[in-house]
DNA sequence: ATTGGAAAGTGGTCTGACCACTCATATTGA
DNA sequence: TCAATATGAGTGGTCAGACCACTTTCCAAT
């Protein structure tokens, strides 16, 4: 019964072409004339789930030359979230201070779990922001304090937040994060709860200047 | 020289349109015909903009019936509730603790905001306290506090978590919890964060082990 | 061998035509 | 009179075909 939202499947399509065919970024992609006749859709379907993933950033059109995976990640979706969705300053204001307020609450969970502490994770976590090859997704660090507070609900609804405000946490974590993280990491091991909140808002707070400031 | 790209244009002249005439999330936007005369481009042309935007979950489109804003904020809250509200325990205790953390930031907001100090809305908060005819409510008591943070967003979160964690402030205050409060909106008052986070969290803890008690 | 330009291929856009669906209204039947 | 039904207008979903603007390729004239 699919009904509406064709092009919708097109998008599912594409994305299991680009696997199966080892689609790597930068590559081109067939053309829309192409995919509407193996897909056996019209040529604005195609079009339509392809302005889409443009929007998203996920791929790139160049008039005459044909259609590519991204090779960047483009913010441009940032750009439409920010100015778009969240119309007004004081809600991009209040997302950006709700999403914290539950990122501080989950260390502050953290540190009262003295079960947490034993359990050698802290190692295991140390070992991956040194080792990781391609550098250390300052999301997945954020990502993992939420999952190890414990809080499913808090969770979810920072991954809600964090969708919609703008990517607070995009890109890799420098040389000189990396010392702050691991001080971070320390004082929650430690379980010194009000250090360990002090210097991840610090840090939080910092990433957010870079990134106004860039935006204006 | 923007020749390409006029989808990217109607997306800027449709965020527009929406300041403009002030469009609030739920309401309907003008038809794909109505915009393509309006913005004198072809049909297929919006609906290129109209997907990409459906596609970041900023409209919704019901065939039949027309496109309309998306209510991006109570869109989330559903969906986390309505993957939530399965009734386990870790469920609740987490919707409880995720209200409470709410709860506490608000606190630690109004402390941290001097001009509400100034605004001699406490007396006025105290006389309420003592003179409601009727017993004051702990839930108004709570309440008014979530909106003096002046997080909208936080405090349409707390309102459904409040309602999805058994009504934990229902009933009036006593007299002898009316000394506590007191003593809160003294703490806040004077801006000690600390003091005023703590002994809320002592009285709310408090109501949910009565609580807890008398259900079972 | 170099160069100029035509040809082919691509994305960008418009038009007009259907279809499927919703809703308000008019029509019909009891 | 009132309820059930039929209709028509309006809307999003999709398609086919036609241009346009641009890039790349390649062949022919110099």
């Amino acid at each position: 019964m699919n009904q509406s939202k064709r092009y919708l499947d097109i998008v599912r399509d594409l994305r299991d072409m680009i696997r199966q065919d080892n689609i790597r970024p930068g590559d081109r992609i067939p053309s829309e004339r192409e995919l509407a006749e193996t897909l056996q859709v019209g040529r604005s379907t195609i079009r339509e789930a392809l302005r889409s993933l443009e929007l998203l950033g996920l791929i790139e059109t160049r008039r005459g030359e044909g259609t590519f995976l991204a090779d960047h990640r483009n913010n441009m979706l940032v750009e439409v979230l920010s100015t778009f969705i969240l119309q007004d300053n004081q809600s991009q204001k209040d997302v950006r201070e709700t999403r914290q307020m539950h990122e501080l609450a989950a260390i502050q969970a953290i540190c009262a779990d003295r079960t947490i502490s034993q359990m050698g994770i802290w190692d295991g976590f140390r070992m991956r922001l040194s080792e990781e090859e391609n550098g250390f997704q300052r999301e997945d660090f954020v990502r993992e304090l939420m999952v190890l507070s414990g809080n499913r609900l808090s969770l979810k609804i920072w991954v809600l937040l964090h969708k919609y405000s703008g990517n607070p946490y995009n890109g890799t974590v420098s040389k000189a994060e990396k010392e702050r993280l691991l001080n971070i990491l320390a004082a929650i091991e430690q379980q010194e709860t009000d250090k360990a909140a002090q210097e991840f808002k610090t840090w939080s707070d910092g990433l957010l200047k870079e990134r106004l400031r860039n935006d204006s």
